[in-house]
DNA sequence: CGCTTGCTTGGAGTGCACTCCAAGGTTCTA
DNA sequence: TAGAACCTTGGAGTGCACTCCAAGCAAGCG
């Protein structure tokens, strides 16, 4: 089995489980308006996305409007995903980049998802870190405030 | 047991485990450029921040310089914990402004930590929920890596 | 057809969190 | 006591990630 046969060049691939409210392949171009409604990014941020190249070429209408389709709501899934890591645009844009040059990058683009994890994993220790001291805080005022309560009832 | 015998109205209070690099209390006059080693922030910063009312009032040495003391750095170490939440600045200036109002602010304290502490446990959770996304990609990688390694050997 | 709502563009503007600058005073080491 | 290294200020500048604007074309409805 060739990685051919599971995936074509132009896609990242491995879209995970299905999402909601969206069409059937084929019957699936959006407007812009649409993908708003999808993903809770603005249509300015979407043509930005655009403008930087973020984003693979969008399908236009015959009249230039922008229709998406599945697999450009399953890439602004992934890209949601990566800003939630903090991930520089700039960094999502080079992992496009990667996307967009074909199957020859898929070394480079493991090794950048990989350093992405590690990061992540370090994010959620350092996040796990900060809880701690919240906790610490979070008890001590707890307990100021049933001694000054007890304080007000002597 | 009263508030007032464990906590000063100046302090934030319980300030977790002892730092290292510290002089000891009655000999904590750090400079400028001694907090810049100690916590990694700049000079800019640290000045930037007092402007902005995150810090308290910073002594200063005879002839105008800041001098700052052990219980400074605990704030700071507390500052870039909340910073590593996301916590936006304007947060924890309030926060700072609570704890300068003094003992009466204990209330609004635990709220805004009991905040601050679910947000960060929904951020872990969202970054839990990503790297279940980036193991899912780099595993795919890794197989198309292997696939692509046995069609060149074939 | 007219009306409203939606989409197009390049370029300018915003908010956040720093980051730097110039000009001058201070502190330390030889 | 000279020189290097450090510190002070207000205000301006930077980089990131959007966010908005104006002017005009497109789409759907009665």
């Amino acid at each position: 089995m060739t990685v051919m046969e599971t995936t074509g060049t132009r896609t990242d691939t491995c879209a995970g489980p299905p999402q909601q409210n969206r069409r059937p392949d084929g019957e699936d171009r959006y407007t812009i308006s649409e993908v708003v409604a999808l993903t809770g990014l603005t249509a300015h941020t979407l043509r930005w996305y655009e403008r930087i190249g973020l984003m693979p070429h969008i399908d236009r209408s015959h009249t230039g409007q922008r229709r998406y389709t599945n697999r450009d709501l399953d890439w602004l899934d992934l890209v949601g995903k990566l800003r939630l890591t903090g991930m520089p645009v700039a960094d999502m844009v080079r992992y496009a980049e990667l996307v967009r040059e074909g199957d020859h990058t898929y070394g480079e683009r493991f090794e950048l998802l990989k350093t992405t994890r590690e990061d992540v994993l370090a994010r959620i220790d350092e996040l796990r870190g900060t809880l701690a001291v919240l906790d610490r805080k979070i008890s001590f005022y707890a307990d100021a405030g049933r001694a000054l309560a007890s304080e007000r009832s002597r």
